[in-house]
DNA sequence: CAAGTGTATTAAATGTCTTAATACACTAAT
DNA sequence: ATTAGTGTATTAAGACATTTAATACACTTG
C-alpha cells in the first residue's frame, strides 16, 4: 500500500501523510473507507505507531480524514478537503511558474512540460 | 540585500545560497561581480562565518559562482550555471505537474494557471 | 609585513525526528 | 461485565542536522 523512501530526507510521517493524501486524492481510498489502525501501519511500515499517528493527525487537521476515537479513522467526504488542496495545489504550481519564469524558461516550454506531465500516462 | 526568514523551517545555508541563486539567475548580480566575503556576509546577516561558507560552497558546486582563495567569490559566466539551472527548475515543473495532475486539477486549468503567471508583469 | 581573503577543525548547544515503553479512555463484540 | 482493538498521551532516550563559537592555516594584495 504504502512504501517509505528512506533516502528521502524528509520525516517519515510526513512520507506516510502525503503518501496516503495522495491515494485519497485519486480514490485509492475512497470517502467513508476505513484506514488500517496505528497501530497495524506502523507494523506494516515497520515504524513507530508514534510516527502513524503523526501521520494521520496531520491528515485529520487538513479535513483528509476523520478519526473516531476507539473505532478507527475514515476517508473523509471530498467536500471536505477537495477546495483546500486545489487553492494549494494552484498556490504551489503558481510559485513554481515564477521560479521557472525567472530562471529563463520561454512561456511555450514550460506549456509544454506541464502538458507533457498530463499526457503520460 | 538578502533578508533571513527565521519563520521557514529550512536551514539558515541553504536560504542564503537559494536567495543568492536567485539573484543571480535575475541579473541582480552580474557575472564577474564579487559577492560579500564570508565575514561579511555573515556578519550583515548576523550568521555564523561556516554558515555563509557552507552557502557559497554549494552555490560553487552548482557553478553560480566561482571561489579564489584570498580573493573572493565572483559570479560565473552564464553558461556556467544557465543549462544545469534549466535542468533543474524545469523537474521541479514536472514533478509540481504531477502533483497538481494526482490533486484532480485539469489540464486546461493547470495550464492557464501557468500561463497568467507568465502574462503578468 | 599586514590586512583581508577562503578554508578547515573541534567543541558545544539546540532542536527535530524516531524509537521505546507505558498508560488511559473509548468502542464493539462476546 | 469482560475482552480485544481502537485512538491518544506521556516520558525517556538516542540519532542526527543545524548553528554557533573559537581557533588556526594558507593564500593574495598592497
Amino acid at each position: 500500500m504504502i512504501v517509505l523512501d528512506y533516502r528521502d530526507k524528509r520525516p517519515l510521517n510526513e512520507q506516510v501523510a502525503e503518501k496516503l493524501m495522495n491515494l485519497i486524492a485519486q480514490g485509492g481510498l475512497a470517502p467513508g473507507e476505513r484506514l488500517p489502525s496505528v497501530r497495524n501501519l506502523a507494523l506494516d511500515l515497520s515504524v513507530n505507531p508514534n510516527t502513524v499517528q503523526r501521520a494521520y493527525s496531520s491528515l485529520e487537521e487538513k479535513g483528509y480524514i476523520t478519526t473516531i476515537t476507539g473505532r478507527g479513522n475514515y476517508v473523509s467526504e471530498e467536500s471536505r478537503w477537495k477546495d483546500s488542496l486545489l487553492g494549494e495545489v494552484l498556490s504551489e504550481l503558481r510559485e513554481t511558474a515564477e521560479r521557472v519564469k525567472a530562471a529563463g524558461v520561454g512561456m511555450e516550454d514550460a506549456l509544454k512540460c506541464v502538458k507533457e506531465v498530463y499526457e503520460r500516462v
